[in-house]
DNA sequence: TTGCTCCTCACGTCACGTGAGGTGGC
DNA sequence: TTGCTCCTCACGTCACGTGAGGTGGC
């Protein structure tokens, strides 16, 4: 790209001076958030008229983007001019997204309280007969057992678009 | 529809008289297999050329569909007339599918592995103290606090497409 | 006034579906 | 011969992106 203002295509976060950044709070007009997403305003409209994305509005109905919908709105363009998608597509995938993540979440809480659980029984063990408790599979072997990978719990599940092989959509001129 | 053989549209299953219908067999030759899924002949040749679906072939290079292979096309039929994808984000949302499929088998095993686990170390309690059992949580408790819901083993995932609110695509004519 | 915003309308391009046209073997 | 198969080519339609055109407020 051309010219952004040196901080763009960074993703939000912390300030240096210790300040929050909301990734939700609307601070780009339609052209700014345009250039940061290296799509053109009209696009933008169109998307929202689709329901792709809903920016704030200020008092005056002028579109507010948020750091999080210029986020959205690379992810669209990715799925689009990569992968190749319409925006029906796009919709769906997103769609799915959302629900890989509530299953992550879902498999993330179901370790925990299996570890939980787990802890509990082997505190009850103790009780019973603390000192057999070398005897008893160690809780380290059993947590291993749980699952192949661990679920980190912070960050989002992206699907990997597949890059297409044909040629791809020209850009903005 | 006009000349299919009677038992088309349902799914394939054991047969009364016992024997096992493959299906993934190739069976139907392109123009029955496009007339179960609905669509042109020509059309069925473009997926396969896009990489959507592989039949197999007789020795001389003749499609042969499998039932396996109609359910594809009608669930690619539903997925592009229905909800208006193209063909990328057909391919897309049959990748994420097999993720969903994946995730949802690791979760089945999870769950396994955690009641296993709970058995056993009820199991080992009882052996340290049988009559004690009685005050310990019991099985079924934790049981259902490990998920919402149960994970069947067997029904694949299938992502709920939404229908358009636009005009959908001409049917074949 | 300039440069932004808002909106609607229209057009060019591309993907996709399908028809046509010509070939070959049961 | 008829009706299927194979293939390639071409065209119509639709979605999408974007430009234009006209409005209004800082």
């Amino acid at each position: 790209m051309s010219n952004d203002s040196g901080n763009s295509g960074k993703t939000p976060r912390k300030r240096k001076d210790g300040g929050e950044l909301d990734e939700t709070r609307g601070v780009f007009m339609i052209s700014v958030a345009a250039e940061l997403a290296g799509m053109h305003p009209q696009t933008l409209r169109m998307y929202e008229a689709r329901g792709l994305i809903t920016p704030k509005r200020s008092p005056k109905q002028t579109r507010l983007y948020s750091q999080a919908d210029v986020e959205r709105l690379r992810r669209i363009q990715e799925m689009t001019t990569e992968a190749g998608l319409n925006l029906a597509g796009v919709e769906t995938v997103l769609d799915m997204e959302e629900q890989f993540e509530r299953m992550r979440a879902e498999m993330a809480q179901m370790r925990k309280r299996a570890e939980e659980m787990q802890r509990e029984m082997l505190e009850q063990l103790e009780q019973a007969r603390g000192s057999l408790r070398a005897e008893i599979v160690p809780y380290g072997a059993y947590n291993s057992e749980l699952g192949a990978r661990p679920v980190e719990a912070s960050e989002p599940v992206k699907i990997p678009i597949k890059r297409r092989t044909k040629s791809p959509k020209r850009k903005r001129g």
